[in-house]
DNA sequence: GGACGAATCCGAAACGTTTCGGATAAGTGC
DNA sequence: GCACTTATCCGAAACGTTTCGGATTCGTCC
């Protein structure tokens, strides 16, 4: 591997200069930056990362623990997420080290290790688990770079990229109502993970709005697979007073939901409403579901970017007042919910 | 974040002693690594990756590139692929550096530009064209180390894991000539993929074992989804002469198969046979299909250990001859084949 | 032609670690 | 008490980069 010093001799100038020249300093002749570069490409030079980094104290990584246990049910996101990132922070020259929790490892522990290794530039940080994640919590008090995929308290003083959540649970509420419902299910993601806490607080905010109590028997957190869906609808369908709508948390759920309804002899949109949230998850789209579901839709492939952005604003700029993304949802009204 | 140096402050010993302390070097008496250890523990000292590998050459950090385009749409495999290397390297205090490539990057390139950073120890290749990967061919030439998921030749002389591929298409032929038939179809993963063309070289040897050419307007390659199950499995149906069984890559085909086959009215098992090698992958286990599929099943899962391992051995030991391992592959026969 | 500023260049120190070669202290046998 | 081994320790150099402070060259203007 060529260094610097191999450069300099080769060109007969100095280290100092062939540095500057590779980094766009202007006390440097175009005829020497030219030289140098060809150079550089000649012999194959590639910056030293370790190097660089020791002496400027970044290192263009930035690392992303996931806990393989607790997202193994929806490889779906996790997915989109994780090659969406490497993507973007590859198109900018910056390396994304996947960090999988092996099982019985604290998050808060493998944080600390890797910000102390000295080799990461920031984290970036999904599903927070609502209130106080304690990541979040640690790396503030750390002053380590950072942003969210979504966030754990409502007005965070981090970065963060997400979209509004309580709208979504409140959205959708109030069109089932707006059709006639009263007794309405809502099915989610896993308990404590702040998406779903906030859209089930939109959704009690909707039915109090309506002069109605939630039933919390019609409200099921869990993670959010097919299998599930189909078990949990299953499960509310046996109810003595059961629902005539549902809300779903992504479009996994609804598919159970839907095989849980017509295993009941019911039919979806007639006898049973069911609307959801769409991630726009590239093996489930709402439109290809017969009938074909009514969402309020957000794709996640489009917070990578931003995320992407704002990490990098963050680490170069570690002071600054965050500036934080809110995605816009839409609501697509199609088949699948019907006034009763 | 605490140095070497602040340590040696600190205990009133030299930083040379500290670090032989801490990498348990034997010219350090117990008393005093005691102490060390301690305070390290206390100031939350962690060494600087970027300077121990500037020093010694190793950042304990390997990367595996994966073309997002190219694997987009078969997510399961490469989740847990991706997932099980980052734990395996996490348990051995490693990192791995998920490179997803920007659309129109080359591969070799990108290799290459990682490996002159210097950052990298080794790398993973999953999904190995054969013959001749160029990704391979470069490493190979540069001598940096790097264990292969499969392999793009029979005997490679580099670190692989693999299951033996032929075999399979070997063994689901034959069974399938046995059972009777004698038109049969092969649907499987994309041309080119090492593990496909290995699998059809072995049915096309089943076959000529049995005094029969391969008729080749019946194998398919493509990626290993369900809907290109679907399609694939419908062209081969509206041929005049139609197979009587089929052979699908994963079960992700298989389940494009069965809906092919249900929607022209027949039946699997009783009026088109079907066999599938299963990866035991979680979301679509073979033994849930109706009927059940009749399988060779390994689990891909369990390749990466082996990877881990072999890695980290080659990264130790650069020239030693590399060991490999060819993982087993059991026939499992359930009711979705049956003789005609 | 001398002074001056701009344009280029360069030496040297520093980042935090590992490691080589040797120094010091303590223990052993005579 | 001496030489000699053994157990501990330490200074200093090196890895490849960035960057500070200053040096050199050159053209320009009076």
């Amino acid at each position: 591997m060529a260094t610097l010093r191999d450069l300099s001799k080769h060109l007969g100038i100095s280290v100092t200069q062939v540095s500057r020249a590779l980094n766009g300093y202007d006390d440097v002749s175009e005829a020497t930056r030219q030289r140098v570069m060809d150079a550089a490409r000649e012999l194959g030079y590639s910056a030293n990362i370790s190097a660089r980094m020791l002496k400027s104290g970044r290192s263009g990584i930035v690392a992303m623990v996931v806990d393989v246990a607790a997202e193994r049910d929806v490889p779906d996101v996790l997915m989109a997420g994780v090659f969406g990132l490497s993507t973007g922070f590859a198109r900018r020259d910056m390396q994304l080290i996947l960090h999988a929790m092996p099982e019985g490892t604290d998050p808060v522990e493998t944080h600390a290790k890797l910000a102390r290794s000295g080799l990461i530039d920031g984290f970036v940080i999904v599903n927070p688990q609502f209130p106080q994640d304690p990541r979040i919590t640690f790396l503030e008090g750390e002053n380590v770079p950072f942003v969210v995929h979504g966030r754990d308290r409502i007005t965070p003083d981090y970065p963060y990229v997400d979209i509004d959540n309580q709208r979504v649970g409140y959205e959708l509420t109030r069109y089932l109502l707006g059709l006639g419902h009263r007794r309405i299910a809502m099915l989610d993601g896993a308990e404590g993970a702040a998406f779903s806490t906030a859209r089930l607080a939109g959704h009690i905010a909707a039915l109090a709005e309506a002069g109605l109590e939630p039933d919390m028997s019609l409200v099921r957190q869990a993670p959010m697979t097919e299998v599930i869906g189909r078990n949990s609808m299953d499960a509310v369908l046996q109810l003595a007073d059961r629902p005539t709508a549902v809300i779903a948390g992504n479009t996994m759920l609804a598919a159970g939901i839907y095989s849980a309804i017509s295993e009941h002899g019911l039919e979806v949109g007639h006898d049973i409403s069911v609307v959801a949230h769409d991630d726009r998850l590239p093996r489930l789209p709402a439109e290809d579901f017969t009938p074909a579901l009514t969402v309020t839709e957000s794709a996640i492939s489009a917070s990578v970017e931003p995320l992407v952005e704002l990490l990098i604003a963050r680490i170069a700029a570690k002071r600054t007042r965050p500036e934080s993304r809110l995605l816009p949802v839409t609501f697509v009204e199609r088949a699948s919910a019907q006034r009763r």
